[in-house]
DNA sequence: GGCATTGGTAAGTCATAACTTACGGTAAGT
DNA sequence: ACTTACCGTAAGTTATGACTTACCAATGCC
């Protein structure tokens, strides 16, 4: 898979509303699908369906435990996601960072 | 405009391959529509099309030159992305830190 | 004024993606 | 062994979004 497919991936992932609402929950603690169904205006099956289009995107993975199966946060995707996003930063925006620093944007530039 | 939605037009912009490549190359250098559309397999009206979601996300801004429009990249979109990711990625760091050094700087993001 | 250049908008087409219900397969409880 | 709980997949429906061509407005040039 190509850097690309991977980052249109990743893009298209939390691109969804649901998607992401579920994507928040797994993050905020590793959580089984039903538990992360409960509570979501979609069926189970269509959370089912949104956490292989995070698995693929390698936004999340999945481990077993019994007949349940426990989702938590993988840093993969998201490295991909930020390298990225960094990058036109760090490149094309140096210079417009200092006027653009009303938002103070606090982040550390080693941690990773 | 809400966060949540300013955010999911964002990763919305950039999912889709054409858009995130006339991203790419206005974050490259300001350019116009027509020279933005040359070289790219879809038509001017479409690339239009695809500034305007873009402009929406925050992510590009135009500017008047005569009759052109002059593209360029806009930090407000970008700043948003990051700064969204970047809470993921300290919480990730906190989940996964075992070889990762301690950081003082660390994001509370509530429970859901 | 008349014409060319530039680019945004409208309308319609077509593919895709997000959902539903139905079903099957596996592990655990009794 | 039978039943229950959990969850992934299949199939079908529907909404959305990415594209096209056609058209229109604004600016610059002669």
């Amino acid at each position: 898979m190509t850097d690309q497919e991977a980052l249109a991936q990743a893009f298209t992932a939390l691109a969804d509303p649901t998607r992401r609402e579920i994507f928040e929950r797994v993050a905020a603690r590793p959580r089984a699908v039903g538990e992360l169904a409960d509570g979501l205006p979609v069926s189970r099956p269509a959370v089912s369906q949104h956490l292989k289009v995070l698995r693929d995107a390698g936004l999340v993975s999945a481990r077993a435990d019994g007949t349940r199966r426990i989702y938590e946060l993988d840093p993969q995707g998201l490295a991909g996601l930020r390298d990225y996003l960094d990058g036109f930063w760090n490149r094309s925006l140096r210079a417009f960072a200092r006027a653009a620093e009303q938002h103070s944007h606090t982040r550390q530039e080693n941690d990773r």
